[in-house]
RNA sequence: GCACCCGUAGCUCAGAUGGAUAGAGCGUUUGACUACGAAUCAAAAGGUCGGAGGUUCGAGUCCUCCCGGGUGCACCA
C-alpha cells in the first residue's frame, strides 16, 4: 500500500468515527505533514475542526485535545488493514492527531511498489480516458528567432503537458502559427522595401546563409528591428505594411507566397530550437486556415444563432457586432462590451481567437485538413493544417474536439483570454468556463545589467528601473539558440575538466544534457506570476538550486548501482521483507533514511498537487528538494562498504527508491540523467 | 480612473486548501576530498513576513484601508 491510499484509507476512516462518535458530517478531512519527523509522519488538524463545529451548533466548548484523545483510541479499533500499516497515532500540541507509520512494512511495500513499476505504465493506459485535453503553447510570431520569453512558455507548457500524460491522460499539443499577422507582414515589408527581394531573392539568401553557417530566424531577427527603426523614419513605410498586411490575410498572391515561404522557415528554425529543449508538438494550427476554410464565418453565425452577440446600431460602438460582458461593471451601460467585427466587416483578433477555441473544442462544425509537417528523429510526425485536402498514405490523426483547452499564454492577455472564456461559455453553457483555462504566466525581462552585457545603450530613467521588458521590435532579448550555446559551451569545459578521458563525442552529448536540464529547471523554479528577471549569471549557474545539481544527484546514486551486483537489489528487498525485525530496529533509530523515504513517495501526490494548481513548479521545488534529501543520506551512509547485510539491503532499497523517484521527477520535467557528468 | 498580479533574510525566490519553531539558493564567515564522484556536504550569522486595523482557539496565508512596484483596460495583433 502506498502513502496516498493509506493516507486516504485514513480519512476515510476518521470521516466514519467522527460522524459516529461526535454527530458530526466534516466537509473535508486535511491531512498534513508535520514539521518534524520525530512528530510523526502524517498529522490531522481535525480535533480543531470539530470544536469549532460543536461550538457552532450547541455553543458546548470542547479542548480539541481531549477530542483527539478520544478519537486516536477509536480510530484503529478492530481495522486490521489500518494496524498492519500504522504503528501508533499520538495527540499532539494543541489536539493535533499524529500517525506513525509502520516502517518496516512501508518500506516493504515501497520497495515492492518499485518492483513493480513496469505496470504502471499499463495502470496508467487504463486511466486513460475518453477525456481529450489540449494543451496550447509556444505560439511564437513566425518571423524571428525565439527568445528566452517563448522558451518559458515552452518549457511550462511542454512540461504541463508531460504531467498531465503521467497521470495517464490524453493530451493534444497544438502550436499557433500567426503566420498572417503584422509581425509576419513587418519583415515582409523589411524584405520587399528594404532589401528590394522577391521570393527568388529570399531562396538564394536562404542557401547563402546554410553555407554561411548561419540562421534564417537570427536574420529576420535583425531585419525586424531594422523594419522598426525604418518606420519611424519613413512615413510612407506604413502605408506599405498595410498593404502587405492586406495582400497576406487575402491570400492566392505573389506577396502571400512569399509571407508563406518566410513564415514557413521560421516555424522550421523554432521547431529545430525547441528540439533541442526536448519540446514537441502534434499539431501547428495556422492562422491562415482559420483565414481561408472561414472558421471565422461559421463561428459568426453560430453566435448569431445563439444570440450571444448584439449589433449596435447607436452609439460609439455604432455598426460593430459586440460580445455583451454584463458581469463587468462599468458605468456606461455597454463599456466593457468586446468588439468582434469593427464597422468596415473586418473581424478582430479576439474574434479569430474565440473561432480557434470554439474549434479546439468541438463547438464548429467545420475542420481543417491536414498535412505531415515534420517527422522527428524517431518517427515521431508533426502535422500541419492546410486548405487544400491532401492525399497521405499516413492516417490523419483526430484533432480538435477536446474536453477541456489550457492555453499558455503570458498574463499580459488576461484580459482578452477572459474574454474568449467568457464568450465560450456564452455560446456553449455545457462546456462553460471550465473548459477554457488560461494558464498564464509572468514575462521574462531583463535586468539592466543583462541588457547592458547584451550590447543596448541604456537611458538614465531605465537604468534605474528594476527591470526591462523585452522586445523584438527594439531587438532586445537573449535568443534562444545563443542561451542554449553558452550553457553547451560552459558544461563542455566543465565536462573537459573531470573526464578528459571520454571521446570527443560523448562530452558534447553529456554537455547537452546538462544544459538542457541548467535551462529548463532555471526556467521552472520561478512560480508562473513571478515576473523572472533575466540575469546570465544566475541563468548559467550550475551550482545550488538548479536542474544540474539535481542531475548530478541523480549520476551518484546510479553510480552505486552500477558497481553492485546483478541481482543485489532484489536480494535486498528479500531481506529487508524476512528480516522485519532488524530492519525496524534500523529504520526507527535512523530517522535520516526514512525521511528520505517518505520524501520519495511522494511524488504522485506531487504531480497530482502540480496539475490541480497547474503549477510546474511544484515539480521543480519538490525535485530539488528530493536531490538535497538523497544528497544528505548519501553522505551519511556508505552502502557498498556497509558490513551488515540488512543495514545493507535497507540502504540499497532506500537508494533505489530515491533514485528512482528523482529520476521520474526530472523526466517529467523534461531532464535526463547523463551516465557521468 | 478601473481591473488583475506582486511586496517574506543583504540579493533572488518557496511557503496550495488558515495550523506546531516562517524555509531554500546565492553572497558572507568557518570546516570536510587516501571516501559509493567535492558540480558535494556540515556549521554560523542573517526576519517588526510593506504599514495599520479586523475575523478566530490559531493569520505570511482570509477581510478592509493605506503605501510602494508591475501589467492590462483599442473598430492593434
Amino acid at each position: 500500500m502506498k502513502p496516498l491510499q493509506l493516507q486516504n484509507l485514513l480519512r476515510k476512516r476518521i470521516f466514519e468515527v467522527v460522524a459516529e462518535r461526535f454527530g458530526v458530517q466534516l466537509e473535508q478531512i486535511q491531512a498534513e505533514s508535520p514539521p518534524n519527523i520525530k512528530l510523526g509522519d502524517l498529522a490531522f488538524p481535525v480535533a480543531f475542526e470539530i470544536a469549532k463545529k460543536i461550538k457552532q451548533t450547541s455553543g458546548e466548548k470542547r479542548n480539541p485535545r481531549e477530542i483527539a484523545e478520544n478519537l486516536k483510541a477509536l480510530i484503529l479499533d478492530g481495522e486490521t488493514s489500518l494496524n498492519e500499516r500504522i504503528e501508533r497515532i499520538e495527540v499532539a500540541g494543541a489536539g493535533y492527531l499524529n500517525v506513525f507509520y509502520n516502517r518496516p512494512a512501508m518500506l516493504a511495500d515501497l520497495a515492492r511498489d518499485f518492483d513493480a513499476l513496469q505496470s504502471l505504465e499499463t495502470e496508467q493506459k487504463r486511466r486513460l480516458t475518453a477525456e481529450k485535453i489540449c494543451v496550447e503553447h509556444t505560439s511564437v510570431n513566425p518571423n524571428k528567432a525565439a527568445h528566452v520569453g517563448h522558451l518559458r512558455n515552452a518549457v511550462l507548457g511542454d512540461t504541463f503537458v508531460r504531467l498531465l500524460k503521467s497521470q495517464g491522460k490524453n493530451v493534444e499539443v497544438q502550436n499557433y502559427i500567426d503566420n498572417t499577422g503584422v509581425q509576419v507582414a513587418d519583415v515582409v515589408v523589411g524584405f520587399m522595401h528594404l532589401e528590394k527581394m522577391d521570393l527568388n531573392a529570399i531562396i538564394e539568401l536562404d542557401k547563402r546563409l546554410a553555407e554561411e553557417g548561419k540562421s534564417f530566424d537570427y536574420y529576420c531577427w535583425d531585419l525586424y528591428t531594422r523594419v522598426g527603426q525604418a518606420y519611424q523614419a519613413e512615413e510612407s513605410l506604413n502605408e506599405k505594411r498595410a498593404e502587405v498586411l492586406h495582400a497576406i490575410e487575402e491570400g492566392g498572391n505573389e506577396i502571400a507566397e512569399l509571407a508563406d515561404y518566410v513564415a514557413t522557415r521560421n516555424v522550421r528554425c523554432i521547431l529545430a530550437t525547441m528540439e533541442r529543449l526536448g519540446i514537441r508538438y502534434d499539431l501547428l494550427a495556422r492562422e491562415s486556415e482559420i483565414l481561408h476554410l472561414k472558421f471565422w464565418q461559421r463561428a459568426f453565425e453560430e453566435m448569431k444563432r445563439r444570440n450571444v452577440i448584439r449589433y449596435e446600431t447607436e452609439g460609439k460602438n455604432a455598426g460593430c457586432w459586440v460580445m455583451p460582458l454584463d458581469a463587468h461593471e462599468g458605468t456606461e451601460e455597454h463599456d466593457t462590451d468586446k468588439i468582434l467585427v469593427r464597422s468596415n466587416g473586418t473581424v478582430t483578433y479576439t474574434g479569430k481567437d474565440i473561432a480557434y477555441q470554439m474549434w479546439k473544442l468541438g463547438l464548429l462544425d467545420l475542420d481543417f485538413n491536414y498535412e505531415i509537417f515534420h517527422t522527428y528523429d524517431d518517427g515521431k510526425k508533426v502535422w500541419v493544417t492546410t486548405s487544400k485536402s491532401v492525399e497521405t498514405d499516413e492516417e490523419t490523426p483526430h484533432f480538435g474536439k477536446n474536453d477541456i483547452v489550457y492555453n499558455v499564454i503570458d498574463s499580459r492577455q488576461s484580459y482578452p483570454q477572459e474574454v474568449v472564456k467568457r464568450s465560450i461559455a456564452a455560446i456553449s453553457p455545457e462546456k462553460g468556463e471550465r473548459a477554457s483555462i488560461h494558464l498564464s504566466y509572468e514575462m521574462v525581462a531583463l535586468s539592466p545589467a543583462a541588457a547592458e552585457e547584451l550590447g543596448f545603450v541604456l537611458s538614465e530613467e531605465e537604468k534605474k528601473r528594476t527591470f526591462i521588458e523585452m522586445s523584438g521590435r527594439k531587438g532586445l532579448g537573449v535568443k534562444a539558440d545563443d542561451l542554449i550555446n553558452l550553457l553547451e559551451e560552459k558544461a563542455l569545459a566543465e565536462v573537459e575538466k573531470r573526464h578528459a578521458d571520454l571521446t570527443a563525442e560523448e562530452k558534447k552529448r553529456i554537455a547537452k544534457t546538462i544544459a538542457v536540464g541548467a535551462l529548463r529547471y532555471f526556467l521552472l523554479k520561478y512560480t508562473r506570476n513571478t515576473v523572472v528577471v533575466f540575469d546570465f549569471k544566475e541563468a548559467l549557474s550550475f551550482d545550488g538550486e538548479s536542474g544540474v545539481f539535481c542531475q548530478y544527484s541523480a549520476v551518484r546514486a546510479n553510480s552505486i548501482f552500477r558497481k553492485l551486483e546483478q541481482n543485489e537489489v532484489e536480494k535486498a528487498v528479500q531481506i529487508v521483507r524476512e528480516e522485519q525485525e532488524k530492519t525496524a530496529e534500523i529504520l526507527n533509530r535512523e530517522d535520516d533514511i526514512w525521511a528520505l523515504l517518505m520524501l520519495a513517495s511522494k511524488l504522485e501526490e506531487t504531480i497530482d498537487n502540480a496539475v490541480n494548481l497547474a503549477e510546474p513548479a511544484v515539480l521543480a521545488k519538490y525535485c530539488f528538494n528530493l536531490a538535497r534529501n538523497f544528497n544528505l543520506f548519501y553522505h551519511n551512509h556508505r552502502i557498498i562498504s556497509e558490513q551488515d547485510a540488512v543495514k545493507r539491503a535497507v540502504l540499497i532499497v532506500t537508494a533505489d527508491v530515491a533514485r528512482r523517484s528523482l529520476i521520474k521527477a526530472l523526466s517529467l520535467m523534461g531532464i535526463e540523467v547523463p551516465e557521468r557528468m
